[in-house]
DNA sequence: GCTATTTGACCGGCG
DNA sequence: CCGCCGGTCAAATAG
């Protein structure tokens, strides 16, 4: 798939942000007009990725007096700043405090949170961007943890798997076609989360949860696991379920040039995401209520603003299922 | 050309 | 028997 992810950062940045607002904005052109404006800090700062954006302090100065100038030509589009560059924009910079004034301050907070939602998936679908675990988690995290959850980032940024660069170009396709049926895919694919390689072989609305469901087979070639991610109404996902278990092991992609890059080392994401175990013959553990959340991020319920963006805790069921592959029309007419 | 994703259609289960 | 619904297939599409 998407196999520029070295070159193409810049332009895919663009895309990335535009990206993101299909999930709330649809402010579209004029959105992405203002990524562009701000397509230099981007650069800047995802060129500093290898080193860590937090502790190198002088290219952080340096983005931080492009972003002060930037900021005072576009502080109107703060809101569509991603909250990265808000947040390591230091707020008590006087100069900072100069151009944008108080008022800003606080329309920066209130913005904040929608700003960071729109982060957090630039950064997932950035495949530029330094995942957690290239990028000083610290960094990271401390610029996103006044904003939304930290959990909610760990979720996103976790699933770097080459399903996400799919999803940068298709959305973009999605946005300018104006497709009926889903408004996109998820925002988050797992695929990588649990260190297999998953596949989606369909995606389908539902009502009971209201939302979609996307159906994933791991793309080993004996391996029969299946997935099936539920997402509400605003492709959040909230649910999902593993169907199977597999024969094999998690793929090590480190020698894997491409997938390495995209995807994370194979370390379950049980950190961000509850774990169910969901036996097919155990209807009992079928419904959300019993979604086990791992209390590695003690926010409270991290819901308030983020919640607003559909926030929800991810559970991953587990269903064991031997179920016969043989069940219906599995031969090809 | 290959692989992955999207999406409408199809199929079976269930009420 | 019929309609609804969820799961899967497969052609089309994209990178």
């Amino acid at each position: 798939m998407m196999d520029d992810d070295e070159g193409g950062e810049d332009e895919e940045s663009d895309e990335i942000v535009d990206d993101d607002d299909d999930g709330e904005g649809e402010v579209g052109e004029e959105k992405r007009r203002q990524v562009r404006v701000l397509a230099p800090i981007e650069a800047k700062l995802l060129g500093s990725k290898s080193e860590t954006l937090a502790s190198n302090s002088s290219s952080l100065q340096f983005s931080e007096n492009d972003l002060s100038s930037y900021f005072a030509t576009s502080s109107h589009l703060l809101s569509e700043v991603p909250v990265d560059y808000a947040l390591l924009r230091p707020l008590e910079s006087p100069n900072f405090k100069d151009q944008v004034g108080k008022s800003h301050q606080q329309a920066l907070a209130s913005v904040m949170t929608e700003a960071a939602q729109a982060q957090l998936q630039n950064q997932v679908q950035s495949p530029g961007y330094p995942t957690s675990s290239e990028l000083s988690p610290t960094s990271v995290t401390q610029s996103i943890s006044s904003g939304p959850s930290p959990m909610l980032l760990d979720q996103k940024l976790s699933p770097l798997a080459s399903t996400n660069t799919a999803f940068i170009s298709k959305v973009e396709q999605q946005n300018s076609s104006n497709r009926k049926s889903i408004s996109v895919m998820p925002v988050v694919k797992i695929p990588s989360t649990d260190g297999y390689n998953w596949r989606k072989y369909g995606q389908k609305q539902v009502k009971s949860p209201q939302g979609s469901r996307s159906y994933y087979r791991c793309t080993y070639s004996d391996c029969h696991a299946k997935k099936i991610e539920c997402c509400d109404h605003s492709n959040h996902v909230i649910d999902v379920i593993s169907k199977g278990q597999h024969n094999h092991d998690p793929p090590r992609r480190i020698n894997c040039t491409r997938e390495s890059k995209l995807a994370l080392p194979a370390v379950p994401d049980t950190t961000a995401r509850s774990v169910r175990m969901l036996n097919d013959s155990d209807p009992s553990t079928s419904s959300r209520e019993l979604i086990q959340e791992a209390p590695v991020l003690p926010e409270t319920k991290r819901q308030n603003s983020s919640g607003s963006d559909g926030t929800a805790e991810i559970g991953i069921k587990e269903e064991h299922v031997d179920e016969p592959e043989s069940k219906r029309r599995q031969v090809t007419l």
